[in-house]
DNA sequence: ATTACATATCGAGAATTATCAATATATTAT
DNA sequence: ATAATATATTGATAATTCTCGATATGTAAT
């Protein structure tokens, strides 16, 4: 993921707050009720009423920021968790500062 | 600057070239003409001959890297020339470090 | 003062992104 | 099988960004 591809990401006010909610789930987010905890991540709907989007543009983020390699989701039974991918932000912070 | 002022100014393929072509002008330009080095920066009419783009788009593009502080421009007589505000980018790389 | 040139700003149309409602798909419960 | 629920996808409009030509401003030469 080149540098303007990943900030093309980032230039949105909402998958920031996401990116950083996402820091700490147990602080941002209501008890999960179909998981023991945040082991997965997030559920998609907890991030949906945090950032007071519609569903669909809800899924379409977090999807976008899974394909630019910010988060990781995972489907567990009707539900969709997206936790951060750390290995994946860590590379693109060394990348940018390597390369800007 | 907030990441996600940042962000938009770095979602954009120009600004990140002109970024790079400056960490190296000697390289990445002809030599200057009014001036004797590259130690103010590069003449605005060269990083338009590279860019490829219009006189007001290239001076549109450098004085909002500018504002956002990733550039530094000097006018000298009728030349401006930009170069990379080294400091802040590296401010930026470190909050980014922090808050991503 | 006038002209010439480099850069900046303005105004507008094209291209992209944001965002929603509607619909489709996947999964579970009945 | 059917209904209910969570998420994903589609299609459309609103908002923003891109990009240009035209014009304005600042500086130097005549």
């Amino acid at each position: 993921m080149s540098i303007v591809e990943m900030s093309k990401v980032l230039s949105n006010k909402a998958r920031v707050d996401v990116l950083a909610w996402l820091k700490n789930p147990e602080k941002n987010f209501p008890p999960q009720v179909n998981v023991p905890n945040f082991d997965d991540g997030v559920c998609v709907c907890h991030i949906q009423n945090k950032l007071g989007l519609s569903q669909s543009t809800t899924s379409h983020y977090l999807s976008m920021m899974e394909k630019a390699g910010l988060l990781i989701g995972t489907r567990i039974g009707k539900w969709t968790y997206y936790k951060r991918n750390e290995e994946q932000i860590e590379k693109f912070i060394q990348s940018l500062s390597s390369e800007l």
